[in-house]
DNA sequence: TGAGAGAGTGTTCACGTTAACAACACGTCC
DNA sequence: GGACGTGTTGTTAACGTGAACACTCTCTCA
């Protein structure tokens, strides 16, 4: 059974010719009330006396009356639409940024409209949030963990409230992003601490901001041991190329610690290791980045650096809301420190 | 260097006061035309004359004029934007449905936006579709994998395009679904075909219809092959919980070949019969479903069913696409046939 | 040569809402 | 008792766009 327009005309015998969704005047005259008191009802101002507040609810009810978004973004210019841009991928990292922020969101009010961009370019993200502006929504976030992203920011309307998540750090766009160097210190020092005289590290591609901000704080940690660090091994994202590393890595007799910068990356090692007859933990400790579902149930079992992807979520939005509420578009930057979840994949060198 | 505002002024020295976006209006003054000259360009009619098309979009140019969704909304009655409801997962399967799902769309010039729901109950779902009526979106898309979900279709107004992805079968909303029944022969067929005398399964939880499509399947393959169908062992789509169930199946010698529900579970259910010492494939033999991007690094590399989640994406668009451009409600329902992924999982009992 | 078709363009209105302001009732204070 | 707040309500004017309709040409054909 469906509901539109089956209980709205009958009431008074005077049918309403199309089913089209009751409007705030509608609501106003079955209140016997100006359109105007609706409105007031329905944005919560004070000046409505009690009595006339619980008549227009009734009649709101009655006529299952929804307010148009578009009408109140076309007289108020921005709507309650958050719009995300972000690379159309299943990468856990982004995906997760992704639907925490939907909920954040939602649950301040706020729907959320995505624009998949197929690469995170210059063209890409400005087109997207052309898109985004055409809708006039109130603010947008940019998923731009890559560098290519950074100089399509530059070219942002002035006024539009914005937020980075996982952007770049040099740059003074807000910014909302994992502590990326905290984290591959974290492991670092772990493996360190482990009884390991240095650690390898396989990084990410050399354009993901993500990448190089794990490669520093892995040679940070090093360094502050008083250890020189070896060659980066770089590499995607993927247990492909984890597994191609891990080849290399394998052979290396003297290597006994690697700190990957993903998990994918660490499971294709693992592969890789174990094909080579070296043993994780004895022959070679491992530890990863994301703490993806399956980490847990690799084998062994990996020991990585969970970020808080939710509290990433929230604080962007803050940010964002902030904007929005106060119209000055500042730079805070905000940056959410990762944790080290202990598994199987280290243990002291033999 | 921001754009908005910063040249629009000063072309004949009579500055805007508010940094106002152009509307169709301004563009109509600069190319002295009419408003709804521009219109007629915007909206590619064909009586507007070559050298008149020119002029319009040159002032469209040089204003940076950007059409305003909510005024056309609010006019039309519709916007270009779809909603989609879908769970707060990252959840393989679903996750990959939406991103597939919002590039196929923003293919078509429509926007998509997000509701996010915590659960998959009538109430939840009709409040995100609630929210997208609001925004006046022009359909709905329900990744609605679950029974509860079913009930809350029932009541929606009946004159909104909707499609269901991953729905309940039985069910007249539009629907369009990875056809569950015969990945899991595949799989089944695939695991007797190497030589076994029957299949165990290890189902997801039991009100999912993917679960009952994939039980559905695995019991028919068996039965065409003349074999009593074991016992099904249940579970939810998590490591953790095949794992558990795992534990079981690795005590009981006679289990020689394990369909599980989809390649999180397999990936528990292997951790387990390692533990046990049961070795897969040589004792045991396991296919999964999803292909997960990990699949291909499990140990063993995990023999899988790949649906095909861009196709239903398409396939889910076109539907409401169709919906949408007819205004009538159908009641399509549409079904992608997933793959075989052959790995090393499977081999011949001994 | 005049009627009619049709291309190109303009005018007016409506969509549903919020903002600004006006109006009115009622009480208070000097 | 009159001026003045203050709480409540109504009136009017936008917002930017597309649809309906009207108008002016120009061309064609009887």
């Amino acid at each position: 059974m469906g509901r539109a327009g089956a209980t709205a005309g009958d009431q008074n015998g005077k049918p309403r010719p199309p089913a089209r969704d009751a409007a705030i005047t509608d609501v106003a005259q079955l209140a016997g009330v100006s359109h105007q008191t609706v409105s007031r009802v329905l944005n919560d101002h004070p000046n409505v006396s009690p009595q006339t507040r619980l008549r227009v609810q009734a009649a709101m009810a009655e006529l299952r009356y929804r307010p148009n978004n578009a009408a109140r973004a076309l007289v108020t210019g921005r709507s309650k639409v958050i719009g995300v841009v972000a690379q159309n991928t299943t990468l856990f990292g982004p995906a997760s940024m992704l639907t925490a922020f939907e909920q954040s969101a939602s649950d301040a009010g706020f729907a959320v409209a995505v624009a998949s961009v197929r690469a995170l370019d210059r063209r890409s993200i400005a087109e997207a949030v052309d898109r985004h502006l055409a809708q006039r929504v109130a603010g947008v976030v940019v998923i731009a963990p890559v560098a290519s992203a950074g100089e399509a920011l530059d070219h942002m309307p002035t006024d539009l409230p914005l937020v980075c998540i996982d952007g770049d750090p040099q740059r003074s766009t807000p910014l909302v992003t994992v502590d990326q160097s905290a984290g591959a210190s974290l492991a670092t020092r772990h493996l360190l601490d482990a009884g390991h005289s240095t650690v390898w590290h396989v990084s990410g591609p050399d354009d993901w901001f993500d990448s190089v901000g794990r490669i520093a704080g892995w040679r940070a940690a090093l360094e502050r041991a008083g250890v020189d660090p070896p060659p980066v091994l770089s590499a995607d994202w993927s247990p492909a190329a984890g597994y191609r590393v891990g080849q290399l890595l394998a052979r290396m007799s003297d290597v006994t610690a690697v700190f990957a910068a993903n998990d994918h990356l660490a499971l294709g090692i693992l592969k890789a290791l174990r094909e080579f007859g070296r043993v994780v933990p004895q022959d070679v400790s491992i530890v990863g980045f994301d703490d993806i579902p399956e980490a847990a149930y690799f084998v062994p079992p990996l020991t990585t650096i969970r970020p808080d992807f939710d509290a990433v979520a929230r604080a962007a939005l803050n940010v964002l809301l902030r904007q929005i509420g106060t119209g000055v578009v500042s730079d805070e930057r905000e940056t959410i420190a990762p944790v080290l979840v202990t598994r199987e994949s280290v243990a002291a060198p033999r």
